[in-house]
DNA sequence: TTTAATGT
């Protein structure tokens, strides 16, 4: 019976390459991670955000751009947050605004029309000019996909969310030598509220928050929240907020790593002392 | 070197 003796070697020979094909996949998804989370690490301060078990509207995904991250939420089509790092060193030049893009790493069409003839802004998450001048050209293409844009209100984001992205760049930046950023949106706390309010498949925030860390032994932080009805000339440190009230309003963990000891107290309370922010605080906008 | 973005 010469079938029964081809049979076994027929397994065995199967089974030897599923062995080395799960050798390979083994091995590519472990070098995979490595890099992934080095590429995140390096990005990050503490972790990059996580959330809450209970909440599946802060669910999201971690898309990695040049100089920056974003976590995307398919259910929400927004991003919840963009993290980077800004640091004066040799600053670069920065190039003209290039187009905004779509990104299709979000399977959700959000095209650079999406927001036309709506009343809102494409918003930048990571800044265009802070982004290129301390990561270069191809990290400020990054900038202009659509998966780091928000609807905001022109009011927001041509003056007070501006002057507040100029504060940083021009005076925090040269002050603490080195920055960890994350900004996002807060959304309305009503499901269904947020499921119709919406700009194509985007939904449309309440208001946004801006962290700021001086990473080290000792960090400092400074948090703003920011509504969309703003006028625009307001002080900024009107928008001082505790890091604790943003994560209880996103449902986000923003720096998972943290020891808990320090985490008390750099995310229960407000400390602006040391920022020199009232000097700042009312800098006119560009475009008023 | 010059910080946002829309609409025509």
């Amino acid at each position: 019976m010469p079938r029964r003796r081809i049979r076994p070697s027929w397994w065995r020979r199967s089974l030897r390459r599923l062995g080395v094909a799960a050798l390979f996949a083994a091995v590519g998804s472990g070098l995979w991670y490595l890099e992934e989370r080095e590429v995140r690490d390096r990005l990050s301060w503490m972790g990059v955000p996580t959330w809450e078990r209970s909440s599946p509207l802060s669910l999201h995904r971690v898309l990695r751009n040049d100089g920056f991250l974003v976590g995307w939420s398919d259910l929400r089509v927004s991003p919840l947050w963009a993290s980077y790092a800004l640091e004066p060193g040799a600053a670069r030049g920065v190039g003209e605004r290039p187009a905004f893009r779509r990104d299709w790493r979000t399977l959700w069409p959000v095209t650079p029309d999406s927001y036309r003839r709506s009343g809102y802004d494409r918003g930048h998450l990571a800044p265009n000019y802070a982004i290129a001048r301390v990561h270069g050209p191809a990290a400020q293409q990054d900038t202009f996909l659509m998966s780091n844009m928000v609807p905001q209100r022109p009011n927001l984001n041509r003056r007070l969310w501006q002057r507040l992205e100029e504060v940083v760049i021009d005076h925090f930046v040269p002050r603490f030598g080195r920055l960890q950023v994350i900004a996002g949106p807060v959304f309305a706390d009503e499901f269904m509220e947020g499921a119709l309010r919406r700009v194509g498949l985007v939904e449309v925030p309440e208001a946004f928050y801006k962290i700021l860390v001086v990473p080290g032994p000792r960090p400092r932080a400074l948090a703003f929240l920011m509504p969309q009805g703003v006028g625009g000339g307001e002080p900024l440190d009107r928008y001082l907020v505790s890091i604790d009230r943003i994560e209880s309003l996103t449902g986000l963990d923003f720096f998972p790593q943290l020891p808990s000891g320090v985490e008390t107290v750099l995310e229960g309370r407000v400390e602006a002392s040391g920022w020199g922010l009232a000097a700042v605080a009312n800098l006119p906008g560009r475009f008023d």
